[in-house]
RNA sequence: GGGUGGGUUCCCGAGUGGCCAAAGGGGACAGACUGUAAAUCUGCUGCAAAUUGCUUCGGUGGUUCGAAUCCACCCCCACCCA
């Protein structure tokens, strides 16, 4: 099977310009293709890590990638797809958050000579001079067919600014001056750059009457059509500081029985034979997918090591209730009053519940136990003495867990 | 610039002087049932030294014993006109 096939066989093109020409491409390992990716956060996340995947299978079948960082773009703000306007980032952060990328990106890709090529548009954007630009591309651009575009829909409802609304203008100028700099033929992206790609094909058809391809990947959508990787407390990070990978692990542990297979196919790399054998697997066998879904992602982005460890915690806690590996989290004697410490304030130490009342109200619930003991009473307290060593035990509803020692 | 309609808690959205920490729904959280799933049912959902106190209805001032609600000015958003 080809690489282009095997694409289509994981479930991940979504939209292609040109299907035959860009099989061809693909296939024969001609493409030199961009993903771009916009420093909108300090950390990547689930989105980027699958157009990750993406640029390492084309590469492995020979194609030459390019990761564009949008130190230009990022001044703008992507509108696609989006209600509301983004807050604007300042300089200074895009330079922190492109660092960030070029370290995490650099775990899944090779870069160097012959390899894959990195390359920042803040290079050409800034320096763009407004007038010169206007009549360089600005009669190419039809602003009719702009706001018709899918991107701008939930925008032209709530609102859209000029200065997003040029977002689109930037993204096609990025591919016209990668084709002429690399002979950068193809885009690939999110579904939702699909109309902010199709520009910059067209722009280069016209500016250098040559062809170029875009080819979208589908968005991982849940079953509710729900972009997965999200969290109510935001992204799930790629970065361990800002998902530890337990917390990783357990979020794709914890996925829907619709969505399992579909991530197995889409975000892991495990051969497509073996992913047929999995895909009967019903009712309580399923839950085995869901294991080897977080094993093999946690594996992927952080190490062997950490998918280990993270598997190992999460079947102790649940079946055994034992605790090796299990997630901790430390007091200082400045926390202890008079020497003890109560369940809340433990609760809130260790970030199990956000304040007081919160936590208040699980132990009233009856969804706290500390060491396998459950806790009915909120005014319970502990010895300083009894966190110290191996700790205790706080466990909140079944599936948050805290080990919580005394740092003395 | 002119006109109209708006800005309420995590989100949507009711509330137009006291009975308002603010209806209803969604989400989240906890309990039951389970398979660390879904569905369903129940509870719960501002903060705290907790029969009380404090903070919150775009902002700032004001009227009033009392303001999310009335007044003034300002900021922001959508639509229509220019």
């Amino acid at each position: 099977m080809q690489i282009y096939e095997e694409l289509v066989a994981r479930g991940l093109i979504a939209q292609v310009t040109d299907e035959e020409e860009i099989k061809e491409l693909v296939n024969k390992g001609d493409a030199v293709f961009y993903i771009g990716f916009d420093p909108t956060a300090d950390s990547l996340h689930v989105g980027h890590f699958m157009a990750l995947c993406l640029m390492k299978r084309l590469q492995m079948a020979g194609n030459k990638p390019i990761a564009l960082l949008g130190g230009g773009t990022g001044m703008i703000g992507d509108p696609s797809g989006k209600t509301d306007m983004r807050k604007m980032l300042t300089k200074e952060d895009i330079d922190h958050n492109i660092e960030c990328f070029k370290k995490q990106m650099s775990r899944f890709i090779e870069f160097g000579e012959g390899k894959a090529t990195m390359v920042n548009n803040a290079e050409w954007l800034l320096g763009l001079n407004y007038i010169e630009l206007l009549r360089e591309v600005g009669p190419y651009f039809s602003v009719n067919n702009m706001l018709r575009a899918e991107c701008y829909k939930q925008r032209m409802e709530k609102g859209l600014t000029f200065l997003e609304f040029n977002y689109m203008i930037m993204q096609s100028y990025d591919f016209y001056e990668l084709y002429k700099r690399y002979g950068c033929n193809m885009q690939f992206g999110g579904d939702d750059q699909w109309s902010n790609m199709l520009f910059g094909t067209e722009l280069i058809r016209k500016k250098l009457q040559k062809d170029a391809y875009a080819m979208t990947i589908n968005l991982l959508l849940n079953s509710e059509g729900k972009k997965m990787g999200k969290t109510v407390s935001g992204a799930v990070w790629l970065n361990r500081e800002k998902t530890s990978p337990y917390d990783f692990y357990q979020y794709w542990r914890n996925v829907d029985d619709a969505d399992v297979m579909k991530c197995i196919r889409m975000l892991t790399f495990l051969p497509l034979d073996e992913i047929e054998r999995m895909s009967s697997w019903e009712g309580q066998k399923l839950n085995e997918a869901k294991e080897i879904l977080g094993y093999e992602l946690t594996k992927l982005v952080h190490s062997k090591e950490d998918a280990d460890k993270a598997q190992e915690a999460s079947r102790n806690i649940f079946s055994a209730g034992a605790a090796k590996n299990m997630p901790q989290s430390t007091i200082d004697e400045s926390d202890l009053k008079d020497g003890c410490i109560d369940v809340l304030a433990l609760l809130v130490k260790s970030s199990l519940a956000s304040s007081r009342n919160e936590a208040r109200r699980a132990v009233e619930q009856g969804g706290v136990s500390v060491n396998g003991e459950k806790i009915t009473d909120p005014f319970k307290s502990f010895e300083g003495e009894e966190l110290l060593g191996e700790g205790l035990i706080v466990k909140k509803g079944k599936k948050s867990f805290k080990r919580i020692v005394l740092n003395k």
